[in-house]
DNA sequence: GTGTACATGTAATCCGTTACATGATTCC
DNA sequence: GGAATCATGTAACGGATTACATGTACAC
């Protein structure tokens, strides 16, 4: 076997998300992503997730196959992973040095030019915030319920709730912070 | 007073980096930014940093100074924000629309691949981040300490206090993840 | 008939990194 | 003398987004 190009992440992500599925179209894949990927990863765009279709069948680890509709008109492409595909994404997961996780917390470099902000901003935004991350965990927590069923999400799952964990965990420490800041100003 | 331009995060980062201190060069904000916003955002390279610094000089918001050493040979640029600057600094703080969080979890993301890992690949992998959360969480630990001692460091301290909830919590959560892997396979 | 979802793709642009280039200073 | 740190910057490149362009199907 030749060694596996070097992709982007986002390219394994995609494929990735092939591995799990028979056949998928582009805005298959973004929607998919939205609601699995977006929780732990991020959800590229349209265009980004076309393009790395095209790269990944170029490489030949996807395949694809033009689609119309009953009335013949309306047409998609449906991607399906290939057993090189398979094989380079099993290689990337045991093999491929990990990369370090990437944070960017805006609203907490926010919270570090506190001494610029007005102390109600800095409330609103961990309130906007605490939000958020109810929400996300709500969706995960959902999701999550819904991979229980079948034993081939067993990873998913497991990653879901580790995601429900972290966002729980995210609104406690935005709770946390938010009092610590009105003792401040 | 004029809109404040529209700038990357990365800008306003580096400008509020200057809004804690007198006078920085490019070389002591990477520094800097290794040990503080890495934490919760991330630290740019070098590159980028003496580009920012170039681009908000040219919207006047910092200043520059070339310096010499005793000797007159070394040479080096020490910025400083300019009253333009913390201006801007201060209405994007307060009246920016606030990013989301962006999360890119690559050890979860091999996790969710779990059906094509071999399992002692994810026990390793999981076994290495928590150890990156340990140590993450002991430098934000320090820093904390550090900032306690100084009431100008009030925000910046409430930050990292929360930065070593945060990488105490990513250390459980991913302990909590091998113990339930182990029980699928 | 209007809005929403389905469906794909191009072009322009920008953000950011890596590699490269250069050279002084300081510590061992 | 050699390694690590200080110090700055350019060039090439790639990853990814946004805006734009286009059109169908379906529900209300």
């Amino acid at each position: 076997m030749t060694d596996p190009a070097e992709l982007p992440t986002t390219a394994w992500a995609v494929l990735g998300m092939l591995s799990h599925a028979e056949e998928l179209s582009g805005y298959d894949l973004k929607k998919w992503a939205d609601w699995s990927l977006q929780f732990f990863y991020w959800s590229p765009s349209f265009s980004q997730i076309y393009a790395e279709l095209k790269r990944l069948e170029k490489h030949g680890y996807a395949t694809s196959r033009a689609v119309r509709s009953a009335d013949g008109v309306r047409g998609k492409r449906m991607y399906a992973i290939t057993a090189a595909g398979r094989a380079a994404a099993t290689h990337w997961v045991n093999h491929a040095p990990v990369e370090a996780p990437v944070l960017k917390h805006s609203v907490m470099l926010r919270a570090w030019l506190g001494h610029l902000a007005a102390p109600q901003r800095l409330r609103d935004m961990l309130a906007q915030h605490i939000d958020y991350a109810e929400t996300m965990r709500r969706r995960a927590e959902a999701d999550a319920d819904g991979a229980a069923a079948n034993p081939d999400w067993a990873y998913p799952g497991a990653v879901l709730r580790w995601c429900v964990r972290h966002y729980e965990s995210e609104r406690d420490l935005a709770r946390d912070l938010m009092a610590e800041l009105d003792t401040l100003s």
